[in-house]
DNA sequence: CTACAAAACTAACACCATTAGTTTTATAAT
DNA sequence: ATTATAAAACTAATGGTGTTAGTTTTGTAG
């Protein structure tokens, strides 16, 4: 064990995480973030190397997350139900976390190896929900970006406060995805 | 005449749009902003109230801006044809301005009347644009919405760097959308 | 040419991230 | 128990923000 355990990597990630959900990821500095832990900022950096890393970390804490809440909902389900679980996850997920799915994508430099793996997961997973339409090559690549950018742009005009008519949310995903699914079988 | 004409709102919010679209928004500050206009930074306060009021007008203009473009894209066309010029002319927007488009809806707060009644604008035309598949009521809303969805979602992900594979981006837009209208008349 | 109002300025403050150097302290070995 | 040590947390200082207050400059209108 170390000569003198204090805060741990992960206690840190948590409370910004926290941090992030509740007031915005503009209330995530170094400052705010100490404070939540009771230390003072420069101790900081006895754990990460600074505010970016601290971000490039929460956007690998929210990939993964997602992931496996995505993973969790479409286990034993197939087909357009396996699509709607999917998505129904993917929104509750930026619900539940708006401030950590915002910094999924609000990353300083999207090309960092890490940043691109943990994405690959999710690609990967909506590769397979999609298996099932026997979609041919290039054409299974083009659904997978059209899923992902519905997903995405629902779920972020939601959380920016697009959608400004009083008209039943998860009824118009739900819509949106059947309607995305009935294209693929007619095109 | 004013006593002493000096910069004007326009000026300032040009020269912050270029800022914002060649450096990035992370740019946007106002002693950046007032280095490229030769000034002093507390200068910028005789046309401006602070950082938040320059972020609500470039969201605005932004705003403004790609409802034009839009605008200009699909006139004299109806039907499928018009709703692939519409998308063409939003992703064409995002990435000769990926600045001031991410500025678009990373307002400080998205409730505000102005900014509200400009993004209206787009939704009316994207209403228009969708009258020709005599959606019902409700359903036109949850179309508009996936429509949305779709066009921020693409460019967003297209923009952060959320699509790795060299697979033409062109195509895939225009593939979705294909799926997307093939889906209005078959639900 | 003079008065004035707006524009631009200087000075100052609070907040932020970051670095360097010091002190504290929990553990591990004696 | 005592002590050495390495990590954790600290203080102090620097340079970058946005913002406010108060002063000076300056172009235009009379």
């Amino acid at each position: 064990m170390s000569p003198r355990m204090g805060l741990t990597k992960e206690q840190i990630i948590e409370v910004a995480v926290e941090l992030a959900n509740r007031e915005g990821i503009e209330a995530v500095t170094l400052a705010t973030l100490a404070k939540g832990l009771n230390i003072k900022t420069p101790s900081l950096y006895n754990h990460i190397e600074g505010l970016e890393e601290l971000k490039k970390q929460l956007a690998l804490t929210g990939l993964t997350r997602l992931l496996e809440n995505m993973t969790d909902a479409v286990v034993g389900k197939v087909g357009d139900d396996a699509v709607h679980a999917l998505a129904n996850a993917y929104v509750q997920f930026s619900r539940e976390n708006p401030g950590l799915y915002e910094l999924t994508l609000a990353t300083p430099n999207p090309e960092d190896v890490e940043i691109q793996e943990a994405g690959k997961g999710i690609v990967e997973l909506v590769i397979q929900v999609l298996e099932n339409y026997k979609l041919k090559d290039e054409d299974a690549i083009h659904a997978v970006r059209g899923l992902r950018s519905l997903l995405h742009g629902f779920a972020s005009l939601e959380q920016k406060g697009g959608f400004g008519l009083p008209v039943n949310l998860d009824k118009s995903l739900h819509l949106i995805i059947t309607t995305f699914l009935a294209g693929l079988l007619h095109t």
